[in-house]
DNA sequence: TGATTCCGCACCAATCCGATACTAATATTC
DNA sequence: GAATATTAGTATCGGATTGGTGCGGAATCA
């Protein structure tokens, strides 16, 4: 699948929404008011946030009027950080933590094949990932159709959720 | 995580192995020879190459002296097309198939704040994913050290599974 | 015929993910 | 100080996915 979990979906709608109210105030916005902006199930987007403020991503205030405010500003927090405090670090593949392959960790470096690309692909979709701050990911909610604003970066154009089945690999599997 | 599955590790191992062997001869090569090279479960591993042909990445042939052959040139295989085919395609977000937000499939798109960038990050991952081939992935195992020949490829030095921690991009940010 | 090899399907165990529940701690307001 | 709003911690649960196995069958070759 290569996909990102539920989890990080929600974090970065989360996170994307606070950008947008801490430019307005200062307040510290609730769990349970970006829950009911989004539809979101409050006790799971709970468990996220708090996560998030383990990896001091956000900061916490309880009581009322409490609430989750952004640590650092939208462009210093990279949507590296934001997934690998959800999801661990990432790992293109199981070496990261030994390959199983002929019983020995991974002693068979002079034979795996997979050694040089692999570390290559993982090192590009790291920094691609870490170059992304929270930032962008908010412009890019400004800027929904046409040309967004930094050179590199793809126009999306209405929403992500429908068309998806462009891409031509669609159906490679529908197992069952 | 952000993680392939091992079948993908497995059939990418079993992939470049067969480019090395079939450089040098034209016989197919059996799962049993695969599996016993690489020490990989031999009844998983017919399973991934089983998914490989009928995705038409591979070819086989029954019978004494039978086994697997690519079905196409290395440089015309990309990484995308073997991920897809075994883990179905990259969806970075479950927005893919609808984000059950607000339980309205994704009908908040005017509202969805990761509308663009989730979609640019997918396009950027694919296309990434695309224009890496299983010829790259076999040179990089023939240049395990130092400059790889492509000049826009990462050097892969030594094994993968040690040295993730070297990632540049292991603590973008020491905020606190 | 018999050995070798792939094919198709069904199955199982372990893990992970999404989600919920409950209790405790802390801050505000009155 | 009491009531309330809000986060923190932990435990749990069902279901899906993943890793892995097993079995009977079919094709090919000698």
């Amino acid at each position: 699948m290569l996909a990102l979990t539920r989890k990080t979906d929600y974090a970065l709608i989360a996170l994307s929404y606070l950008v947008e109210q801490q430019t307005q105030g200062d307040n510290p916005v609730s769990a349970k008011r970006i829950a009911e902006t989004f539809g979101l199930p409050l006790p799971l987007l709970m468990n996220i946030l708090k996560e998030l403020v383990q990896a001091k991503i956000l900061t916490s205030t309880r009581g009322p009027r409490g609430g989750y405010s952004l640590a650092t500003k939208p462009a210093q927090l990279s949507l590296l950080e934001v997934i690998t405090a959800l999801e661990g670090p990432i790992r293109l593949t199981q070496c990261a933590d030994r390959l199983p392959v002929l019983g020995q960790g991974c002693e068979l470096s002079a034979n795996c094949p997979i050694r040089g690309t692999v570390r290559s692909l993982h090192q590009r979709i790291n920094q691609f990932l870490a170059e992304m701050t929270l930032q962008d990911l908010y412009e890019d909610k400004m800027e929904p159709a046409g040309v967004t604003g930094s050179s590199d970066k793809v126009a999306g154009r209405g929403c992500t959720c429908r068309n998806e089945s462009e891409s031509p690999y669609t159906e490679p599997r529908q197992t069952a």
